[in-house]
DNA sequence: TATTGTTATACTCTATAACTATA
DNA sequence: TATAGTTATAGAGTATAACAATA
């Protein structure tokens, strides 16, 4: 893509959208070999974290709506990475974990992920790096 | 959306994405009133600061494909904001630049952009907003 | 009645490749 | 040949609303 240096004094809003599209291509680089979209890689990385789980509380991890939800798992179980199964608890409910398949997968894309994000924040020390994470969360906590 | 806390330890590609999710969400309601999405909106206001300016240094300034361009400004174009003109100095170039209307419209764009990025920025001192800024920023001008 | 997840539908943002009209 | 922009095509990510099954 061309590119033209910033504006002198960019927004705070223009900064983060150019830094979440970077991340975008940077993390879809990443999860090619796998066949596995950013989205996708962020939902196995929730489902890994709490399976087996309802899809609504993967919704509520990714702060996603419902549909969203149904349509990456849906996707994911195609590739192999993710059963379902009925919630022996509540029959309307639909509990979902990680495949075997699907468990090597996202270690893999840890890997991967880590050290291309290794890279990509190699120009930051580790203390600007937290105080980068700090100020984030902030920013995503109070949102 | 239904919301769960973030992990406890977030990686800052997670934060990112949340904070840029977030951003797109309230640039998508701030600007409403007009008709214009979060992308229109930045497209506006790069034609308003380079007009009249051709299309690919439009592309260059957002950091996205011409074809992204080329429909960003069909849109603007339909809503009455911008207009396009050959350029006298290389018929294949097209100028585009701000009607009377996009102009007026981006000033009232950028009043409610700057209101609501008081009040979601506000959690943050002004010493903590230059220091994300100046971080965000030595991320995107690497990247 | 309320909740869980699905279907149906639609919009935004982005990309690559092939084409056209100039240069 | 090379460049500027468009057409054609594709795919990811997200949302709302209506609905079925179950609670």
């Amino acid at each position: 893509m061309p590119r033209r240096p910033l504006p002198a004094d960019p927004s705070l809003g223009e900064l983060l959208t150019h830094a979440a599209r970077t991340l975008r291509r940077r993390a879809s680089a990443a999860g090619e070999p796998w066949g596995v979209s950013p989205h996708q890689a962020r939902a196995l990385r929730v489902i890994g974290r709490h399976q087996p789980t309802r899809l609504g509380i993967v919704a509520e991890h990714l702060r996603v709506s419902p549909r969203s939800v149904t349509d990456v798992v849906d996707s994911l179980g195609k590739l192999g990475y993710v059963d379902r199964a009925p919630d022996p608890d509540d029959r309307r409910a639909t509990l979902v974990s990680l495949t075997e398949a699907g468990t090597r997968v996202l270690t893999e894309l840890e890997r991967a992920r880590r050290s291309d994000a290794d890279d990509w924040f190699s120009g930051l020390s580790p203390a600007e790096q937290d105080e980068l994470g700090r100020l984030l969360r902030r920013l995503v906590d109070d949102a």
